[in-house]
DNA sequence: TGGATTAATTAACAGTGTTAAGTAAATTTG
DNA sequence: CAAATTTACTTAACACTGTTAATTAATCCA
């Protein structure tokens, strides 16, 4: 039966050429302006072609929704070698700012969209968001670390790590939505209207935070 | 000139009229589902009609924004009497996560989609932000009235306000996004995995750190 | 009362996601 | 090998969306 080998191989190249067509377009011209017509146009298909490989737009969502974590666990796994936890906590920090802010629309789909979360909640609701819970668990790991270098005793390794990704996730969110933006022109600090350098000084002092009650 | 007034007036209660049946589909049906054809049999008027009192979509995507604001308004004047700063800090925090759980569309509305702020940003770029700004001045307040009774000694206020706002809108908004839901199922403290007191116990931890390093 | 202004309408454009029905090619079966 | 069946894909259509241009009905002013 190795025809039938091929013909799921083949599937499998149509899908991804769909899904290369559908992550062009989302970089090039936002999620929004993504349309299933415009991806069939690209890789020169009827627009009811898509639907024989994906179940609907959600499910093109979800799948580059995936992507950007496959991007973002490659950044985090280059600081995987950072051998101090509260470094490496520091760096996942900075890092998970920098992925935001070098790849604005992949964050938007990963983060704060409810749309691929909905369809992994309504067509796989048995299955567990394994890209999230991946990177999660290795700032679980990194957390508890820490906490074996006398930081953060008595505070639960959950909360701990569940706060750390607010932290930053409202930070990113804030700026990427461009509340921060409108907010920033009235500070009086200088330092901080420059966008780039706001989101790290405010993450340096959840840091100072973190690091006074070692 | 008294009948313009009154032609003002009449102008002033239609476009009140429209945004009443936006609010009405907006709470029930949630923004996607409010379309402008919508509003328009709701207030049996023709669709065309809108265009006449909101210039687009995004228009009264703003005015419901700022709808949001007057509410939450409401709920943090009622703070205004807590004297002690950062008892009022803490009630701040747990109104505006109460806030959210209340009004989920609201909340997206106001601080996750990117269109009412965008609109301001396209169509009143030199008006400030007055709605946030007022808000987050109450906070700048708060936190200054902290550092007079000794906390965050040597932490900028400003980065204090930012790092505040972002703890609880990081938590808002991963917990409106289903985000949390599905991490939340996999740890180990059952505590946690009720989401209504996961966000609290969360931002108790934030006030942990607040409080150790007074 | 007649002309100008204003308010609201209908019709239409250009798009969207999605489904049902139909066609041509490839594959399996007798 | 020819007939039947499955597979891959397309066309046509539905029910929407935001938005604009052209048009009609009503009101105001001289």
């Amino acid at each position: 039966m190795g025809i039938k080998e091929r013909k799921e191989r083949h599937r499998e190249d149509f899908k991804a050429r769909i899904l290369q067509a559908a992550k062009k377009l989302f970089i090039t011209e936002g999620y929004e302006a993504t349309s299933i017509r415009k991806i069939a146009a690209e890789i020169e298909f009827s627009p009811t072609t898509i639907y024989l490989y994906y179940k609907d737009k959600t499910d093109i969502a979800y799948a580059l929704h995936q992507e950007g974590f496959g991007l973002m666990r490659e950044r985090f796994s280059a600081l995987a070698h950072v051998d101090d936890p509260f470094e490496r906590l520091k760096a996942m920090g900075r890092g998970y700012i920098q992925f935001a802010i070098d790849h604005p629309d992949f964050y938007e789909l990963m983060f704060i969209m409810k749309e691929p979360m909905q369809y992994l909640q309504a067509h796989h609701p048995e299955d567990e968001w394994e890209e999230g819970e991946q990177v999660f668990n290795a700032l679980i790991q990194t957390v508890e670390g820490c906490k074996v270098h006398g930081y953060f005793s008595s505070m639960p390794t959950e909360e701990m790590a569940m706060l750390s990704w607010s932290v930053v996730h409202g930070l990113c969110s804030l700026h990427i939505t461009s509340h921060f933006k409108h907010i920033a022109e009235k500070c009086s600090d200088i330092e901080l209207i420059k966008q780039d350098t706001l989101l790290e000084s405010v993450f340096g002092a959840y840091l100072q935070l973190l690091e006074r009650l070692k």
